[in-house]
DNA sequence: GATGAATGAGGATTCATTCAT
DNA sequence: AATGAATGAATCCTCATTCAT
């Protein structure tokens, strides 16, 4: 429960250009608080008044709850997007599958609510997740799974390999998202910043592995 | 506040079991529901409603929401307790790990929302989220990460153990809680009965790959 | 995406009287809303929409709902006072009663959602009720009375005479208010010019009729 | 404005019977704030006040605002088109009509709210407007015309009696419906019991007059 | 064991209005 | 004259829970 008695605790804003501002801010919490509780746990009082304003005051910036999750899902994944695209130019299929695998940390990393906002929508299989698995998700795996074929020495089938590439995301995804899980399980924070250059080192092993079924990788 | 002492108050039911196959209808429809829409998600009406009652009725048989939810995910991840007691008494780790594994998957397969739950409590950080923790992925974890330090072979440094092993987790998890998601990306339906039995497989060679870094499970 | 729809879509009107156009824009949106839904129904937000403003602007032109709502009132019911101001220098009362009646309809059928705004005020009660009574229908009602009065023909008791003057006011609006009524029932639009003729004709020998008692009207 | 401090006043109600009560006390609050208010103007918190109960526990007996007023017009109309039923047996038209014009205004007169229900429909072209047409309206209009059609005096044309026909409703309705403009302007209530009397005399001549174009009523 | 009725708390959203720009 | 942002009040409705029957 954030403050109840001052509802006005802006910071230092004094620029004019206060809307904008105000939009990225009801966002970022958004984010933040739909990731943590999920879209149905989350109210949007609570939501505005950690934005500093009323609930009222955020239908001036969006349409209702749900333009408001939408709004902040596409924020978090577009910028994936862009990754896609680099992708598809690339010539050495499995090498770049590798950076690509990077930034895609990278981001999720500066972003990890990001992760959790997908694992809700897939959990509850949520009107956006369409949008998410083609515009995102598809053009990874399908990038993925050529790699895999292209590698004379995968170890996994025809069969094995979507399951291969969804393990990736799995992996991926589930470093972020299960954080509270792994916290507990591990004493350790996934989201530190030496813990997430450790799961970066260990993601580009891990995808040598599911690459080739070897490990090839040396220690950078 | 229901009464906090007799938290079963079943009686003479003469007719039979009905008392008893109430309970678990609701239990069942709950595990459905829960693990599709998260507890905040999912209101005791539709609940009672799809179990056949109404909401006070509810009350009969469990103390309240909260209540329902926690009985929800100690019946479900209950019998994989069970699973951890064999674990402790085996020789061989690394084998008895496979067979674990796989039984684990069977449970899980055939009760493909306490996936879902587990994910949903560890995305929110639920209060059961402990309990799961240190009952059951607990044991399961100390038994890999001490498989993985008794092989010779392995490809993972003392550091990368942990993270192997929460890979494995998320492997196994992800099956069932993204399933809407795969299903959507791969157009095959994660759950069906012989895309199960190919996951069951996949585990097990998958699980070989992260214990030593290759693959040496052959076709059984 | 906040608001979906563009409050500015003005064409190219730089020419001079802006203000006075927009207030009487505004007024004519207020007048067909106000009618259709009555006041409590229509929102200030609907009105400046389709007025091509936003909401506090308007507040630039009226001082508020109940203000806008008063003027719009104000602008439909003052020209009848005109008639009525005619109506008292008149010698033959019972003559002079049919052109003025001729003279509401000409401008109702030109303003019919003043009847409509009469009938919610009537329904309702509303505080300008009072207003429109005394400064127009007060005065007809009093011809009208007059003229029955001074014909030795009419059939109606000094007891009825103030009913059937007011069943005069019934029919009159009540062919504008409850047009939606009507259309359903007949399946005609009473609003179609030759339909408020027709209704024109007939209220002229239905206020012979009233007033006398037998029909003396001749078709003009 | 009830009092907003007891929130329990029922009067003497001590029988089991409490449901049917509570959804007819309801009926009745909900009935007389619409026709007083309209269906905007009326909150349901209000009605539920007046009712002696919560707002939500207005929602154990109707589905909703929407739901409650449908409720209320259909309770409202329901009676009226029994006296339809009667009206198709008859023999001799005309007489009918006057007998069924009197139970009408019987029905209205203790009901005074429907008729301020109906034209608040037609003024806001709602949703039942049809309903009330097909199922009420449109028959009486039908019998009216047919006894105007056999009545070889009247003085109406063919394209004149549906306007002859909706006069009747006018001033039936509007005798109820504009109470409130009336008692303004002749400083009388029409809904006292002598007042209503005398209506009712009124009509019957009316409805003489309207028919043929002469008056042969006498005096009861 | 089941239920209809009731309710306090809360939830999303609308509304009329103000104000600085 | 116009507007974007803000807001208190209110609106409809849902929810978990209680209780008498």
């Amino acid at each position: 429960m954030a403050n109840a008695i001052e509802p006005r605790a802006r910071s230092g804003d004094s620029t004019g250009v206060d809307s904008e501002s105000t939009r990225e801010r009801i966002l970022d919490v958004a984010e933040r608080l739909f990731a943590q509780r999920g879209l149905a746990g989350t109210a949007v009082r609570d939501i505005a008044r950690e934005a500093d304003l009323t609930a009222p005051s955020l239908y001036n910036h969006f349409d209702g709850k749900q333009a408001l999750y939408e709004a902040v899902l596409t924020r978090g994944v577009e910028p994936l997007f862009g990754l896609i695209d680099r992708l598809g130019q690339a010539d050495q299929a499995e090498e770049n599958s590798i950076h690509v695998l990077d930034a895609i940390m990278d981001h999720l990393a500066e972003h990890p609510d990001i992760a959790k906002l997908i694992q809700h929508e897939s959990l509850t299989g949520g009107a956006s997740l369409s949008h998410i698995v083609h515009g995102w998700l598809g053009p990874i795996v399908a990038q993925g799974l050529a790699a895999m074929k292209s590698n004379p020495d995968t170890v996994w089938s025809d069969d094995e390999q979507p399951m291969a590439v969804a393990a990736w995301i799995h992996v991926i995804l589930g470093h972020f998202a299960m954080a509270p899980l792994l916290r507990e399980l591990f004493e350790v924070d996934p989201l530190a910043p030496e813990q997430l250059e450790r799961q970066k080192r260990f993601l580009r092993r891990f995808a040598q592995l599911m690459l080739s079924g070897a490990d090839q990788a040396s220690e950078d």
